[in-house]
DNA sequence: CGATTCCCCTGATAGC
DNA sequence: TGCTATCAGGGGAATC
């Protein structure tokens, strides 16, 4: 389940073998895959042509990332999104022969280098051209974001006022991609966990020092993750294939009814948002 | 405004 | 063997 570290691991994977790529060929396996899931079945009409031709003999001028969203940007003023959301996949490799194609591989992008494929088992994910940079700014992915937890904007302050304006759980404000992006179902119980902060916690009943430990726990939980390429639970995968490793480091995530790492009781599973909870009852204040 | 529930989709797993 | 139910959980949308 790629969430930010995921997602940043990818890019900076994909800026190592596809940059300065030119795409020569798209093949499209599945046309629902280039429009947003929620419009799939009321656009039935899908211009394939239209998506290939805005991309193809185009090269790849940089890769960014905003939230769980990939921005290719291409040298004919296109660009290109990809969200992996549950099960996607963006792998590259020179040859054809090492990637996993089967019946989940929606895109095919042949290269001037190799080969790149989005795969995604559940087709939650999507891949977007957009045709100019007025588009990218104003598309509707993008609205209501909250801030980056990298960016100098993000402060301790700003989350405690964040959180003095909320009644809602702690877990439920950290999955709100409003207020700050980048954490999933797997990181919010990471960082409530190093935090030492119960998940079902009300927002506005933290304290600026409780705020604070959550605050730092956001930027060590993710950061760690980042250098550690994500995390690889189930379908994850890095663009080369491989396994992110932060997955021995997880204290809490899928670990319920077995001993906390901490102080060895057994870890509690609720639910909260209509998400697998995991958290230590005696650790978690 | 928030909480809840359902939905998109497929594979893994459990139970009968 | 094979059917059915449940779970996984990013994000949108409908409902109360």
């Amino acid at each position: 389940m790629p969430e930010l570290p995921e997602v940043e691991s990818v890019r900076l994977g994909l800026i190592k073998q596809v940059n300065n790529a030119k795409i020569n060929k798209i093949e499209v396996n599945f046309p629902q895959i280039t429009l947003l899931p929620e419009f799939r079945k009321t656009k039935p009409a899908i211009d394939i042509e239209d998506f290939k031709k805005g991309l193809e003999n185009s090269q790849i001028k940089q890769i960014d990332r905003r939230a769980k969203i990939i921005i290719f940007q291409l040298d004919n003023g296109k660009f290109m999104l990809v969200h992996l959301k549950m099960t996607g996949q963006l792998l590259f490799n020179k040859n054809l022969d090492n990637l996993p194609i089967d019946k989940h591989v929606h895109l095919l992008f042949k290269l001037s280098n190799g080969y790149l494929i989005f795969r995604d088992i559940r087709k939650f994910g999507y891949c977007l051209k957009i045709h100019n940079k007025t588009e990218l700014n104003q598309h509707k992915v993008f609205q209501n974001l909250g801030l980056e937890p990298f960016s100098k904007e993000f402060t301790h302050t700003y989350l405690f006022k964040k959180l003095q304006l909320s009644s809602r759980k702690i877990k439920s404000v950290l999955l709100d991609q409003t207020i700050v992006v980048g954490c999933g179902n797997i990181y919010c119980d990471e960082v409530c966990f190093m935090a030492k902060i119960k998940p079902y916690r009300i927002a506005k009943s933290l304290t600026f020092d409780e705020t604070k430990q959550l605050y730092l726990a956001i930027k060590l939980i993710l950061k760690n993750a980042i250098k550690l390429n994500g995390t690889s639970f189930s379908n994850y995968r890095n663009s080369d294939g491989s396994s992110g490793k932060f997955l021995e480091f997880l204290q809490v995530y899928g670990r319920s009814n077995l001993p906390c790492k901490h102080c060895g009781s057994l870890l509690s599973k609720i639910s909260i948002s209509s998400r697998t909870t995991v958290f230590c009852n005696f650790c978690q204040k």
